[in-house]
DNA sequence: ACCTGAACACCGTTCAAGT
DNA sequence: ACCTGAACACCGTTCAAGT
């Protein structure tokens, strides 16, 4: 996924939002992009991946399901638009160049997959849809960066941005696919309250083992490399 | 002769206890649980993961799609059992407990991830629903008897078992994202054809990735045993 | 036990029409 | 340029009814 993003030119690859040009506007309209963004956040926060539909993003706004197709083409667009929506505040503060290439890949691991995390929707969508959205792209740069300052072989470096790569989907997905199915499996308000409880003790400890295995790859990385 | 008049249908001009329709008839439903998974594979195989609805899983039966909903509780049961019938194959012939357990880990792994990307819709879903298949639960059974067989302390190889599914997970969904995404955006022929050509060079060396991603976590994974 | 058929409450998307 | 409103061709799922 990493690599793909890498190769120069490769963002204009794909059809998507990102790559289509936006309309202008002429006088101050009711929608704007980022609104109908905003909305489907909120929406997708409060109802969960299943309950994104055009017709509740634009009842959001107080507008036709139709209008929003000014704005978008279609409803994957806003599925696109969200999810790199919620990676804008992690790709906002990057490390500097000074950063030793090793915690620069680990502090930008960790933000890429707390952020996907963070809300339940958008790993369960990105296993779907390439992260291909501005904001997961200079997460990757930052990454791959990381991986040519510390040099080796090109090969190599290919391969080790693969290895964080599938570590942070991978690691993204399968906790978020968990977490999905322990609430939506208890209908009970205690079991509600009591599952919210530990739900932040489970959240600890999926952090903890995020950057455990973060840990042992970046290490795997420096084992290749000093041979 | 004989025969003939056996069978319920032939020509039959008396009244008898022959003729007579059986009460408890012990004739097999037309529905099976296999049929309607086979069936669902076989649509999912040709239209994909959004073309996966009751009414033409039923179409493919010849059956209403109401009559499925006896056999299934919802159309998210059929997504479960699809993937965990295209894992089958890939679960049935394990490594001997007699294999290392570094090679045994690999082929365990690589068979895995062979299998979910094999049908592009699988690494689709898996990112939505968690595995918890049987198939898939002997295929991750296997991978941990491995990791256990290697012995060291309990919370490495937890964090070794994580590093390995994360590893699976992540490489499957995001070959399949950029798969499904280039295929998707081309409609003219000449493309598609072209697209098929350099799709089975692409497999290849999306294969020769994964290989060489593994090895850099089981070494990873031997590195951290080594100390 | 197993399947049909009608019905309900939704969907995404198109397109002509309004402003 | 931007939004409405009607319309189309779908959805998953329920439930009573048939056999």
């Amino acid at each position: 996924m990493l690599s793909d993003m890498a190769e120069p030119g490769s963002d204009q690859q794909f059809d998507s939002v990102f790559s289509r040009p936006q309309r202008r506007r002429r006088t101050q309209p009711a929608l704007t992009r980022e609104r109908i963004v905003a909305a489907t956040i909120a929406l997708l926060d409060r109802e969960g991946a299943p309950g994104l539909t055009m017709r509740k993003v634009a009842a959001e706004l107080g507008v036709h399901a139709t209008s929003l197709y000014w704005y978008v083409e279609r409803r994957e667009d806003l599925v696109d638009l969200a999810v790199d929506g919620i990676l804008a505040e992690a790709a906002e503060v990057l490390p500097g160049p000074d950063t030793p290439w090793d915690t620069a890949v680990k502090v930008t691991a960790r933000r890429f997959y707390a952020a996907l995390t963070a809300h339940t929707w958008a790993a369960e969508f990105a296993g779907s849809r390439p992260l291909i959205g501005p904001n997961a792209i200079a997460l990757s740069r930052r990454i791959i960066g990381a991986i040519e300052q510390a040099g080796g072989e090109e090969e190599a470096q290919a391969i080790a941005i693969r290895a964080l790569s599938n570590q942070i989907l991978g690691a993204a997905t399968s906790a978020v696919a968990v977490r999905v199915m322990r609430t939506g499996s208890s209908d009970r308000h205690d079991e509600v309250v009591a599952s919210a409880v530990s739900a932040s003790d489970a959240l600890a400890v999926e952090n903890a083992y995020f950057d455990q295995v973060l840990d042992l790859v970046v290490e795997g990385i420096e084992a290749r490399r000093g041979r």
